[in-house]
RNA sequence: GGAGAAAUGGCAGAGUGGUCGAAUGCGGCAGUCUUGAAAACUGUUGAGGGUCACACCUCCGGGGGUUCGAAUCCCUCUUUCUCCGCCA
């Protein structure tokens, strides 16, 4: 979430920012700054009140140890009048700040001002693209039937076994899905991120700090018998490793990678665009996180898009980066890349990574901190990108793969797989 | 799942009703010494709110209570450790 004193010194370039998200957020913003004033106008009387109180119980101690109780007895009168006001005090206080923390959650990241304006996926702005796309026999089809062809993945018996969107690979297709996993992973150590294994379930605490609760609850799966939740992205533990740590910064930047199945509700999306790998309930996912210095957010970020292309490059996939606009921007990004691969046999872009900037908004939440050189503490920047994400990644490789007699394996993932083709 | 013990500053660890935001050690920062570094020595160093700056207020796992006054007493929740049981 956004911090107070930042909304109250830049309130202009806040809602001028925000409207590229097609938000007026006028109204918004000048409730925060007067239920800031007012919570701040409380505070000073209850501390008052306090200060007040505070003395009259040294005298109070004073006056018994001299033994003169009567004295005594006389001020603890005197505080009984004062505990009534600072308890009124207090509750009305309480309020004021809980109104503000509601409002403050609803407050969406501010854009950077490379975000281009715009209200859907529509005006996302291609920054990037490469990769030349393959011409395909004329027999081609789209991967949920070579799934079927070559018996890889098994989507009816994940309906069985689950529901929709929790498919079952086989054979070649789960040595495939593991490949690119360990292909992931080594690449990201090979860049410096420190790999992970990280829980698959998390509390309430860590879902509010990366920010889907207290609105997204909707997406995840909750446990309820034991109030946790199915993780939706590796980015909710791994992020949340950080809660409530104070860092030098000597500490920074921080790089970690881990690979994680990642569950998602997915409540309403259906249709033509979600057959096959294409949208899922469970997928897996390798995600790279770090924790930067403010100065050098933007550097990590472009470094990260360099990591992310080099990947694809080696798997000769065609691909391009788009980056957000406002409209499309995620609730606590500043700015987001998305990196799509090109399905040939399905003649669309698909999304296979997405890497963003959250700037200080996950770490004001997170009380992510580290103890800058003037001594200060300061709220770090937090980013993550997918490194990648599984499903979409296997149906370009099947679709872009193909061939008329079985399908080739990407050159860099032979060792990994341990044969050339299905 | 049952029984017991514990939770204190960046870390470790004292503190059992007022003089405690809290001893001490480590770490951090600054300095002395040194060609430089290390060691040693000296000083300094918790967080949040508030203020132009002070003052002042809050915080000793979370929540509630007793008291004029709580790190300290009571209730409750969570977590950790030890023992027992079960178990990949």
């Amino acid at each position: 979430m956004l911090q107070v004193p930042f909304i109250r010194e830049n309130k202009d370039a806040v809602i001028k920012g925000l409207a590229k998200r097609n938000i007026d957020a006028t109204q918004m913003i000048n409730d925060v700054i007067d239920l800031d004033e007012d919570r701040r106008g409380l505070q000073t009387q209850l501390d008052n009140i306090l200060a007040e109180s505070n003395s009259l119980s040294k005298e109070i101690g004073n006056l018994y140890k001299s033994g003169e109780t009567q004295k005594a007895n006389i001020l603890k009168e005197k505080t009984s009048q004062l505990k009534e006001d600072s308890k009124a005090l207090n509750e009305q206080l309480n309020e004021k700040a809980e109104a503000l923390n509601q409002l403050l959650y609803k407050i969406p990241n501010v854009p950077n001002t490379l975000v281009p304006s715009g209200n859907s996926e529509d005006d996302n702005e291609e920054v990037f693209r490469k990769g030349d796309i393959p011409v395909l026999h004329k027999d081609a089809i789209p991967h949920w039937e070579l799934a079927k062809k070559y018996d890889i993945i098994d989507f009816e018996l994940g309906n069985k076994i689950t529901g929709a969107g929790f498919p079952v690979y086989k054979g070649k297709g789960a040595r495939l899905q593991r490949a690119l996993i360990a292909y992931f992973l080594d690449k990201n150590t090979a860049a410096g991120y420190t790999e992970y294994q990280l829980p698959h379930l998390v509390n309430e605490a860590s879902g509010f700090g990366t920010g889907q609760l207290p609105d997204k609850e909707g997406q995840m799966y909750h446990v309820t018998e034991d109030n946790l939740y199915l993780i939706p992205t590796a980015e909710v533990p791994g992020t949340n490793i950080f809660r409530d740590e104070l860092l030098n910064e000597s500490d920074l930047p921080i790089g970690i990678t881990g690979y994680t199945p990642c569950f998602r509700r997915e409540a309403g999306s259906y249709g033509a665009h979600v057959r096959g790998l294409n949208r899922l309930h469970q997928f897996d996912k390798v995600e790279i996180l770090r924790v930067e210095h403010p100065s050098r957010s933007y550097k990590a970020l472009d470094e990260m898009v360099e990591h992310v292309k080099m990947i694809l490059d080696e798997l000769k996939l065609p691909y391009r980066i788009l980056r957000l606009c406002g409209g499309d921007l995620g609730f606590t990004s500043a700015l987001t890349y998305d990196f799509e691969v090109f399905s040939t046999a399905q003649d669309r872009w698909l999304e296979i990574s997405s890497v963003s900037n959250f700037e200080t908004f996950q770490a004001n939440r997170l009380k992510l901190r580290f103890k800058n050189s003037d001594g200060k503490n300061e709220l770090a920047h937090t980013l993550n990108g997918s490194s990648l994400a599984l499903p979409r990644v296997l149906a370009g490789i099947l679709e872009n793969y193909q061939t008329e007699d079985g399908i080739k394996i990407p050159d860099v993932l032979v060792p990994y797989t341990g044969f050339e083709k299905i």
